[in-house]
DNA sequence: GCTGAAAATTAAGCACG
DNA sequence: CGTGCTTAATTTTCAGC
């Protein structure tokens, strides 16, 4: 799909607040409305936009501690790593889960109420996972920077 | 504010899917459309619901490429430390920032086109940036799991 | 705090340049 | 592809429980 300097504002601003009408969108593009609202749904068509969602604040949830935890599998066999990657994403502790280069083979963000939380989390449920090596945890002192916002 | 069963659920549905309709929630939830309207401005007001975004699917706009980078500032003075997060926080390329405990100070999660636009961006944007001691870069093989939802 | 109905806004569809 | 009008759907408000 070949996206305009038009689609590439939309997208910013959808990116940034879903909830604002065509109209309000219109009147940022200097677009008419129904303009802006065939180019959301050709996106949507073309699955440049994914969904939509609301995002919590994970302090008024109990979830603001937040820990990176990397992984060593013990054998990469397919049947280890598939099997390792299925029962890990459906921790909801953990939100992200990326497998990477390097000394570990998986990175993880997980986040949780507080470190006993985390501790809980390591014990009776990361560890409690087959095939898991070692790992390695990194704590977060402080969210910098938290956005979901891919500038095009 | 207290959170009730009903809450969590709707919490859940709209981190999923912020599009859909109050009559839709209503039915899952055993409601009606008010009860929910109401419910979702309680959330909204209280900051729970801290707001609604599209997400982008990153192939989609030449963003697949994910790699962490973990960084070392030369000195942790309070203004160095000031100046670098700021700066750090202005690159698009770098979708999110955090202060960790550990060897390295920072972790950046960094989407870009690829390992070559990586190169650039680590030659021109962030090691131009001020402070900067060493950088670790870990690359993404594969994102097994990618979400932004806040289970409660 | 919930319900149901009315009012206001927005989204979706259509004819046309 | 764009605009502007028309209709359908949804959000928001309100009286009452």
């Amino acid at each position: 799909m070949n996206t305009d300097t038009l689609d590439r504002k939309l997208l910013g601003l959808l990116q940034e607040d879903a909830k604002k009408t065509n109209k309000e969108l219109a009147g940022k593009l200097g677009l008419s409305v129904t303009a802006v609202y065939e180019r959301i749904k050709k996106l949507e068509r073309a699955g440049v936009i994914s969904k939509y969602v609301a995002l919590v604040k994970p302090e008024k949830v109990d979830r603001a501690f937040t820990a990176f935890c990397q992984i060593k599998l013990v054998q990469h066999t397919k049947n280890n790593v598939t099997a390792f990657e299925s029962q890990v994403a459906k921790l909801s502790e953990v939100l992200e889960v990326f497998h990477v280069s390097g000394e570990y083979d998986y990175i993880l963000k997980v986040m949780v109420r507080d470190m006993e939380a985390y501790r809980e989390f390591m014990l009776n449920k990361l560890t409690a996972l087959d095939h898991i090596g070692s790992t390695q945890s990194t704590f977060v002192i402080s969210p910098v920077k938290n956005s979901t916002v891919l500038k095009v």
